[in-house]
RNA sequence: CGGGGCGUGGCGCAGCUUGGUAGCGCGGGUGCUUUGGGAGCACUAGGUCGCAGGUUCGAAUCCUGUCGCCCCGACCA
């Protein structure tokens, strides 16, 4: 290709909508253009090395043996009614498109696959004798994103490979599972990133064992901890540890003690000289479930921790065996609305009357009563006596007199022990969020009825995996780790272009006739190869081929009339003189090892 | 959804406080010079100042509404 006809338009200036470096780089570079929030084109160089990466993955599953096929994105509403994803996807802070045909018919737009798939599936598998099946398509997904941000990584349109996998048995998925991690590694790997592989939360898709693929950046948006010894990672909404020891209360007689205007643990701590792991801090939250219920929730924790919410929402998901569209403390507004106006915040004991919901408008009368294990723990505490200014000193869970049920709710933070070895502490690090698998199980075949008959004749739910890798968001995620001063350097295999040829000179013939002779050998020898025809200075050129990222660089100027030309390696910076058969040669070996 | 900020040629911005109907840099076009790190000079094209109302003799500027974009938050009582 010759950038006289590429359409390259590269920005001098930082487009003031970028805020990531990544971000603005594919701005700069003319890689992708924004026609309105979160939704942008994909210019002809980014989808180079969209391609790129997508022969990457393809490549990779096809050695594994999976299928490619390509799914509706006009999806009945019906079979997200039957997973029960049809409300939680389109309500609330619901992140499915949805719309209505002629006939009244509601759709929605695919931000995923997992029904229409299972419902195919069922469809044309029937026997245990057919199983395994992996499946999966490379295309556009849509999200209604609360608020998209930073170009491609959390944009409204996007591309994703999604896989799917069914089985006969658990131990089957168990093993495809493994199967796919190891796939992801390579694919990673091919890609020319730095990433982790850690324990994720299974989120609104559901399922049993996940794990997230993490290129680690600076401006990633999730928090992830890595013990130092690298064995366990996982992301914070879902990583456990061993709580850092308290400084524990001495027993003593149980009593009252005046807290006026004491209102939080750190009010607390430096008036009577507490520690705040001395203290049992309790909040309230009201949960909004599929049932159209809201739910009070009373969650008890030690004061110097913090409550993992995603821990919470599943932990009150799996007591009402329901599905938590929302979840958030109780706001005085709240309070207000509901007619109860009599709760003593800043001073809520775990014990905290159900009376005190009889007047509730909305909300169910009870509350239902969580204490994280660090809570549970301690022997003697501190807490709120459910009395303005009041909190009770000295007192322990039977004094209390209450129910509670207790789970791990907390956050796992730097500096806390590990599971697996507490010599180790977890460190914590950003992560963009590339890849994702899961261990579904058969949540969704159950629920859409998809079955097939077993080795014993009897009809049984398919086991079933689902594997994603956000395309579009590893191209940038491999920008923001990729990059200097100058612009994007991007990893060879995944590059618009291997090569970059510039004449310094357009005016010079020796220059040009020589760089149209290696610009032919290369393309005879499959290299991907660009050659910069334009009639500029010499120095835009060099400015621009920064930019853009290309690993190589040959330039024909100065020493052309002697048959030399320049390579340079973008990334290590190092320049070499090299007559046109030395760099043929050079290149050509550098890229065989990929060209079979 | 809450808070903050911004909408002025393709991009980055000034002008707005104190109304008098647009300007700078980059980019585009033409010509000459230049030619190894975003060249110089000259000429030139391109904007109903997001949109809709209102105030005024007169609005980019003041007021109201609306749309769009960006950032922070949606966490401890």
């Amino acid at each position: 290709m010759r950038v006289s006809r590429l359409m390259l338009s590269t920005l001098r200036d930082v487009p003031a909508e970028a805020d990531i470096i990544s971000h603005q780089l594919l701005l700069r570079g003319g890689f992708i253009k924004r026609l309105t929030g979160g939704i942008y084109a994909y210019m002809p160089l980014l989808w180079k090395v969209l391609k790129k990466i997508t022969l990457i993955v393809e490549e990779e599953l096809s050695n594994k043996g999976c299928l490619q096929t390509l799914l509706p994105q006009l999806q009945p509403s019906e079979i997200w009614e039957k997973s029960g994803r049809w409300k939680p996807y389109t309500e609330g802070e619901g992140i499915m498109f949805s719309l209505k045909d002629r006939q009244g018919k509601e759709l929605g737009l695919g931000p995923t696959h997992e029904e229409v798939i299972t419902q195919i599936i069922s469809q044309t598998i029937h026997s245990y004798k057919q199983l395994p099946i992996n499946i999966f398509q490379i295309q556009t997904k849509f999200r209604d994103e609360i608020r998209p941000r930073f170009g491609l990584m959390r944009s409204r349109e996007f591309i994703m490979k999604d896989a799917y996998s069914f089985h006969a048995n658990e131990s089957d998925l168990q093993s495809t599972y493994s199967d796919m991690r190891n796939a992801y590694q390579n694919i990673f790997t091919k890609c020319g990133l730095d990433f982790v592989c850690v324990d994720a939360d299974s989120g609104a898709i559901g399922g049993a064992a996940s794990q997230e693929f993490m290129v680690t950046a600076k401006s990633g948006e999730d928090l992830i901890l890595i013990s130092s010894d690298g064995i366990y990672g996982a992301n914070q909404e879902k990583a456990i540890s061993i709580i850092p020891e308290g400084k524990s209360l001495e027993k003593n007689k149980p009593s009252i003690l005046k807290t006026t205007d004491q209102k939080t643990i750190e009010e607390l701590c430096s008036n009577n000289n507490f520690h705040p792991n001395q203290i049992i801090k309790v909040l309230a939250y009201i949960a909004t479930c599929d049932d159209n219920k809201k739910y009070p929730i009373i969650v008890s924790i030690r004061g110097d921790q913090e409550v993992n919410e995603t821990k919470l929402s599943n932990q009150i998901s799996q007591i009402l065996k329901q599905i938590v569209l929302d979840i958030r403390p109780i706001s005085n507004e709240d309070v207000q609305e509901q007619g109860i106006d009599n709760i003593p915040f800043g001073y809520l004991g775990p014990d905290l009357s159900d009376d005190l919901l009889s007047k509730a408008k909305v909300w169910e009368k009870k509350f239902l009563r969580i204490a994280d294990i660090s809570a549970k723990d301690l022997k003697s505490f501190i807490c709120g006596n459910n009395t303005k200014d009041e909190h009770k000193i000295f007192f322990n869970w039977s004094l209390l007199n209450t129910e509670q049920l207790t789970s791990d709710i907390r956050n796992a933070k730097a500096g806390d022990r590990c599971i697996h070895d507490k010599t180790q502490k977890l460190k914590e690090c950003r992560g963009i969020e590339i890849g994702h698998i899961f261990q579904l199980g058969t949540k969704y075949s159950k629920s859409l009825n998809a079955t097939f008959t077993n080795d014993k004749g009897l009809e049984e739910p398919f086991w079933m995996g689902c594997y994603g890798i956000g395309i579009s968001r590893l191209a940038q995620a491999a920008v923001e780790q990729n990059h200097d001063d100058s612009g994007i350097i991007w990893p060879v295999s995944i590059a618009p272009f291997e090569v970059i040829i510039i004449i310094a000179n357009m005016k010079n013939s020796e220059q040009k006739k020589l760089a149209e002779k290696i610009y032919q050998k290369l393309m005879e020898n499959r290299v991907d190869v660009l050659l910069d025809d334009r009639d500029e200075r010499a120095g835009l050129k060099f400015k621009d081929s920064d930019l853009i990222g290309i690993p190589w660089r040959i330039v024909a100027g100065r020493e052309a009339n002697s048959g030399l030309v320049e390579l340079h390696n973008r990334k290590t910076k190092i320049t070499e003189s090299l007559d046109l058969e030395s760099v043929v040669k050079k290149l050509s070996e550098e890229f065989k090892t990929k060209k079979l």
